[in-house]
DNA sequence: GTTGCGATGTATCGGCCCGATACATCGCAC
DNA sequence: GTGCGATGTATCGGGCCGATACATCGCAAC
């Protein structure tokens, strides 16, 4: 998952390692807070090994146009990199759908085909739905059979997946009309209208046959 | 995390390690759809040899009340591990302010004194709410540098921090004047009313000093 | 009657990711 | 001039996951 969300930010400029992070953060912030040094690090060089990146270790290449910095390494999507995320984005596994693998393809939505991005939506709704139908299980089988606080728990998650339930078929709808991805917030009541229009018609949906 | 959940199922009753994953996906099935057994078999034998629990493989020790099952191994909890378990409960680190570890805490509230679960909480809605200021900030500091997908998921994790927030204070709230959790839902509309008075007063928060 | 399938049950392996830790430089304030 | 916070790269042990393997039991289809 890692590997999909720097092959994609590293698309959109060459960076290094901690530029990267913290990019990473506030595109990713929904899904994890920060992503570890321990993880990002090795990951690189993995992602250099195979070919999709390069690194650079610039000793003034350039005058520095800032400051001039210390031997910072910074990485470059290959071409082969390009493809690798191309078919990344476009392929869709068990982990495209939990929260991780959900939220980095979905940072990437505005790069991915409509074919694609309606696969990926309602394999995560069918996923959320799942869960949900689990803990409405749970809820109503072995309810008495629970405390107190693991039934609020129980309940909490299940509102939750509710709620994103709700959400997802809102963009499934918005993706098939051909909009961009407005819905109607309801919880933030400020910045909730911006009639959002763009992301032409595209293909009218392929019919994928088999994931 | 695994380690504390094992321990208070196992306080709960003696398992073997099938039905110890299916008791662990019923109660935490908020959290995580179902542990993996490659998870789950090297805790065990990690939780054994610390003595936390004991192993006991049977062979025909009880003629089998239903059928003769083939060799399981029966997992039990030993004194130690009981007291490993108070001390986890306990103490209240960073990892208790994540969503598995939060989840397993909050799970066995029940078993937790009410100092403890304040703590927990509290702890839980200041790491909820440094979520929601980052999102907030990216939102209005960066939103104009972000595509529509991508600010349509800070959108929805921004709004689920809200909410969970709220949960929190209700939870929070209760706590204070001695309630069990009830939190009128909103979300279902039925089983919300349930006027649940339990859990008596206790000590008034005996001021905890140093975590 | 046997064949085969789904639930029960234990176990390992490679790999991702995390938190802790270490170490070095730069700019700035005190 | 000194220390401190942000910037920057890197490793290590360990938790957890998915895939895989293997074995037994009960039941139903044929």
């Amino acid at each position: 998952m890692l590997e999909l969300a720097i092959l994609g930010l590293l698309q959109e400029a060459p960076m290094h390692g901690y530029e990267l992070r913290k990019e990473l953060a506030t595109k990713l912030g929904t899904i994890r807070a920060a992503i570890s040094y321990g993880t990002l690090y090795p990951t690189l060089k993995r992602l250099h090994s195979a070919g999709w990146i390069s690194e650079q270790a610039p000793e003034t290449d350039i005058v520095p146009p800032m400051t001039s910095k210390r031997g910072r390494i910074v990485y470059k999507i290959t071409a082969e990199g390009k493809e690798r995320f191309a078919d990344l984005l476009a392929q869709a596994g068990p982990e495209t759908y939990d929260d991780a693998g959900f939220g980095v393809h979905f940072t990437f939505f505005s790069r991915t085909d409509r074919a694609t991005r309606l696969r990926i939506l309602e394999g995560r709704r069918r996923r959320i739905e799942e869960r949900r139908e689990g803990l409405r299980d749970v809820l109503a089988r072995a309810g008495d059979r629970l405390d107190a606080y693991t039934l609020e728990l129980q309940r909490h998650g299940l509102d939750a997946c509710e709620r994103e339930v709700r959400w997802l078929e809102e963009l499934i709808t918005n993706e098939r009309s051909g909009r961009a991805p407005s819905v109607a917030t309801g919880g933030t009541p400020d910045s909730a209208a911006e009639p959002v229009v763009e992301a032409p018609p595209e293909e009218p949906a392929p019919h994928q046959d088999r994931p």
